[in-house]
DNA sequence: ACAAAAGTGTTTTTTATACACCCATGC
DNA sequence: GCATGGGTGTATAAAAAACACTTTTGT
């Protein structure tokens, strides 16, 4: 895709430019529907700057590798995933952002591109977590953070408040088949308790025709057990330019 | 704000990372109100690679400089304006986007982080335009743009019809006073013909209520004389929790 | 006088919101 | 049997959409 306009040789001999590393950061979200608790993925930090503190997961990228790519590898050595959602938040750049851009360091500067991931909690299973320092960590209960990753954390938790209320996000992190309480479970959590009635929400849910029931009951603990429903996508394409979808 | 987990000194040794120039491009549009036309800046490169094709107004980012900093500066360089609306668009960083990351050059890769702009059309100087290859251009008269820029120009479009939908916008491309058909037009060249009923549009905008009638009033060519008006920012922001203010 | 653009009002349709109520299961 | 959560229906309020109509100007 993309590259730049330059003034070659006018104002701007090379010296004048900076010359970056280039990293990426990934905020990655998963909900446990059995707890209701939206879930962040974080990192203990194995070398310096902030060494054993708390970091999203991320990685500078490497000769011939996208930016996409780099996102994609880090998830894959962090967590091992069947589904994955997986799209670019926001590039922060400042100078004087990182501790390692000191003036003996050659005046490199550390640019960050932040990837906003969504994944299924059941399918999702943590690479060698325990001995690596790696954990879901529930929202709420995030420390403080590496860097500036609790700005960027902040950052893609508005990225997905939003989307959920105009995109199918949420069928990217319920498990496959879902019950429709867990689907109004889940937007309550990430959007507040009184965001809608659920018999509204079910109903205004339900007309889009988008949500198949499997048939398949589910009955957990007491109570009428609940329809298993399954998203699909295709009947979603058919509707999804229709105003308000959602919410 | 950003930067990196690393794990040094384990399978990332230096040589193996990537080394990058980044620049900064700037989608710029705005509005003549009395033709009704999205226009988009564009600028004729003075030199390699693509010389002498139309691209994006863009930099590369210098030593010290933030990227934001980097985007003004393009910008001020190019139009002297009194407002601005500015924002990050898109980060685009895969290998082989710019032509000057031939082997030959050392492997440095080049990445863009894109901005979006938006200005108005009345206030909007452009420095020294005529001689050094700088003009609004139609967005459906955009020709073939060096790099992927038309790409990006497509990307920030698509930014703009959803920014008219839930923000106030408009009002950055709107000269200061404006008729209550100028901005019902700029809705219609941006969003389609059929995106809302003039007066539906008009009592809907009204009742929200941080619109104000300055008493003036204009009269362009035959029929009625219409009020100006003026974009209330306070008075938008008791409102803007609500939900669809616009549209 | 009449066309053109601004501005107002009314009717109909659709959607949101607030509930009340019935259903199926575990204990 | 009754508490618990699942599921349905209805009555009301609020918006959205369609459109008819009035007002004020230029020519």
């Amino acid at each position: 895709m993309a590259a730049l306009v330059e003034k070659q040789g006018r104002a701007q001999d090379s010296s004048l430019l900076a010359d970056f590393k280039v990293g990426v950061d990934n905020v990655i979200f998963s909900v446990d529907t059995s707890q209701n608790r939206l879930l962040a993925l974080l990192v203990m930090r194995q070398d310096e700057p902030f060494l054993g503190q708390w970091s999203l997961p991320g990685t500078l990228v490497r000769r011939g590798e996208s930016l996409e790519d780099a996102a994609y590898r880090i998830l894959a050595e962090k967590i091992k995933v069947k589904n994955l959602y997986l799209e670019q938040l926001y590039t922060f750049g400042g100078p004087g952002r990182d501790p390692r851009e000191s003036p003996n360091s050659y005046g490199v500067r550390y640019l960050s591109v932040s990837y906003f991931a969504l994944v299924r909690f059941e399918e999702a299973d943590l690479i060698g977590s325990g001995l690596r320092g790696i954990a879901w960590y529930p929202l709420e209960k995030v420390p403080q953070l590496a860097f500036d990753h609790n700005q960027i954390l902040e950052y893609g938790y508005r990225r997905l408040r939003n989307k959920l209320e105009y995109s199918p996000v949420a069928f990217e992190v319920l498990p496959e088949v879902f019950t429709l309480s867990d689907l109004y479970q889940l937007y309550s959590t990430v959007l507040g308790e009184n965001f809608s009635d659920y018999s509204n929400f079910r109903t205004r849910l339900l007309k889009l025709g988008f949500l198949c029931d499997t048939g398949v009951k589910v009955s957990r603990g007491a109570g009428r057990p609940a329809s298993l429903y399954r998203f699909n996508a295709e009947a979603f394409a058919r509707v999804k330019d229709k105003p308000l979808v959602f919410i």
